[in-house]
DNA sequence: TAGAACGTTTAGAATTTTTTGAACGATGTA
DNA sequence: TACATCGTTCAAAAAATTCTAAACGTTCTA
């Protein structure tokens, strides 16, 4: 009994072919839930990926209630990431005359959004490691030289291993300043970033536009 | 009392200079703190990156129970997060003749590590949101060309949007290729990624090095 | 064979992050 | 003035993540 039935409805799903809504609303769905996912790996809130996929796929502005309705999520949750996203530039609200509610739109010039959050977040990381590296490296070098005993010995150690991730920082960060600035890098003496014998970063001025490549000259200490 | 007791052990503070051994500890921590941080931001276990760190400064291979003391972590953890390490090829194992303890070193090539990563995680991401979205796009196709009705306007217009987003993450796939396969990019037209009059994304093979440029040329839909 | 030394696994504890819903202030309307 | 709408804030709930400690299986040693 049960059986049959649950049997013809399976054999339904498969028989008839989902209406247009239906498949618009998956492919939608879809679509939401990647940004999330995205969102989710660059560190963000889920919803901020889906909120600014709904305000994407929305050929015009959407309110506040109108978001909470389409992710059935609560509008606290809602107005507190709709209010990173705009931080992030990547939303921006819409004012209409005469009319009390806020309105979002997404921003579309996609590398505009992307290149922000790289100056504003990953770069600000990225410094914040230099610096520190750089600090350490300091005073280990001061000890070398001052201090006796066998501190000397490990201060040196920490100091050769230090440098190593240094350089890598130093790069991730010209890549970034790169990308933003629209400049070129050549990633071919990557694999050489550590070695010991010379080859760092470099930052060539070619006729207006920068490249930066991974050979000769300093990345001079902080 | 209280009071005067309390000033002059801060005033102690300011006025010892911390020993040498003090020194290094604070420089060793701040170390580990930070790749801690770091491992975080990359969506690792904090651990993961501070269990790196400890390795990395080291002179010698440590046991399982040596970085558990030197973290002040559990067993278990350490246990597991040692091993993720090794997945990624951050960390190897060193055996040691007739000693039934294991021993792991840090994997010093970072370039190495680095893009074992990239290869193995941030492109594996990348490609799912590409494949994706070129599902989704082709079935969007479909309907703007079978199905009449109101559906066909707005998967025409899903398909325009959609497009610019996958133009955007096929760049950022073949930069993650180019950095782990040693070429260059030129992120010139990078701002141009979301124009709808044709920048789009090419290799050029020149001179056996592959080079990644924004211009002209097909990032063929899968 | 008993027991010690190791590394792994895992259930549940602890902690952190995310979400909710109610309260609130501000602004407009009848 | 009373009431409705709208967005924000925040304490508490819920969910997800990370950590611990004990149990366990192996391998070695006495």
């Amino acid at each position: 009994m049960l059986d049959s039935r649950l049997f013809r409805e399976r054999r339904r799903d498969t028989e008839t072919p989902p209406s247009p809504e239906v498949q618009m609303e998956e492919v939608t769905k879809e679509f939401i839930n990647n940004l999330g996912r995205v969102a989710a790996f660059f560190g963000f809130q889920r919803l901020m990926g889906q909120l600014y996929a709904v305000l994407f796929l929305s050929p015009e502005p959407l309110t506040l209630d109108d978001m909470v309705k389409r992710l059935e999520s609560s509008k606290g949750n809602v107005s507190i990431n709709i209010r990173a996203l705009e931080r992030w530039g990547l939303v921006r609200q819409i004012y209409k005359w005469a009319d009390r509610k806020n309105y979002y739109e997404a921003e579309t010039d996609i590398w505009k959004a992307v290149s922000g959050i790289l100056q504003e977040r990953e770069r600000k990381e990225s410094q914040q490691i230099i610096d520190s590296l750089s600090q350490s490296m300091d005073m280990l070098t001061l000890m070398s030289k001052s201090a006796g005993g066998p501190e000397v010995t490990t201060a040196q150690f920490y100091l050769e291993r230090m440098e190593v991730l240094r350089r890598l920082f130093q790069f991730g960060d010209s890549l970034l300043d790169m990308m933003v600035r629209g400049g070129a890098v050549d990633f071919s003496n990557a694999s050489k970033l550590a070695q010991s014998d010379q080859p760092k970063l470099t930052v060539n001025e070619s006729d207006g536009l920068d490249e930066l490549d991974l050979a000769e000259v300093d990345c001079n200490p902080n």
